[in-house]
DNA sequence: AGCATCTGCTTGGTATACTTAGCACACCTC
DNA sequence: GAGGTGTGCTAAGTATACCAAGCAGATGCT
């Protein structure tokens, strides 16, 4: 490990503060300005831009919202979304929705999930 | 502000936490065992599930890939994605998904979505 | 009974995300 | 020149995310 590149704040996340300094440049903000909007310090988001820190996704979701990008490219631009992630749910499709349902009981999932391989006869 | 809720683990972190404990459930996993696989403590599992505390987006997608489902998912119960993003994850869920599975016969479909739709209450 | 081994949970400490106060330099206006 | 306002950055403190050790109850085995 190098000076250059501390524990907490490698790759990544330096590239995520260069991101986001870039957008802020790019929509004529200053960090003050964006603190202010972002609800967070200046100085902060000054370590931030510069990948001192690793912020939180609340965070992270905030200044998104401050710079008008979606959340969800934030998190990519961070490595938050696994690649395989991002865009197709096809792949589990209906195991995957079941799962996920919030108005199923742990239960019910069981239930229908155990027909459902029973249908496809997989797994 | 009551005792049975503080200011740092409200609302939406609960539901949150119940939505892992949930899904930890379905996977049939112990506390340690999760924990292992998302390399997190179980002790703040524990925390985590019960609301205590709001984890990072870090361990936040560790869990999620421990548990199989996609990063995107966990933000969007944890009420990290806005809403614009949330789209085709809980929207047309499992009905959809069942609709648009190639290896069920129409019958199955038909089978699957009844019972589905006994347990969410007809909608 | 007694020991082994699960389970989830509490306690107390460490690491780090985040803030409030303030520095140093640049560009104005008087 | 001195004072005012803008920029980004540093330093020191507070809040909280996270971990290691260990407790209490449930189950099972001999």
């Amino acid at each position: 490990m190098t000076d250059d590149e501390k524990t907490t704040a490698s790759g990544a996340w330096r590239s995520l503060g260069d991101f986001i300094r870039g957008q802020r440049e790019l929509a004529n903000l200053s960090m003050r300005q964006l603190a202010e909007i972002a609800k967070i310090s200046n100085p902060y988001l000054s370590q931030v831009e510069r990948g001192l820190y690793k912020p939180s996704a609340e965070v992270l979701k905030s200044i998104a919202n401050a710079l008008q990008i979606s959340a969800e490219t934030m998190y990519s631009q961070a490595g938050l979304l696994d690649s395989s992630t991002t865009r197709e749910n096809s792949h589990h499709g209906v195991e995957h929705a079941i799962k996920i349902d919030p108005r199923l009981s742990v239960d019910q999932k069981e239930a229908l999930m155990r027909i459902y391989r029973s249908f496809v006869g997989g797994g």
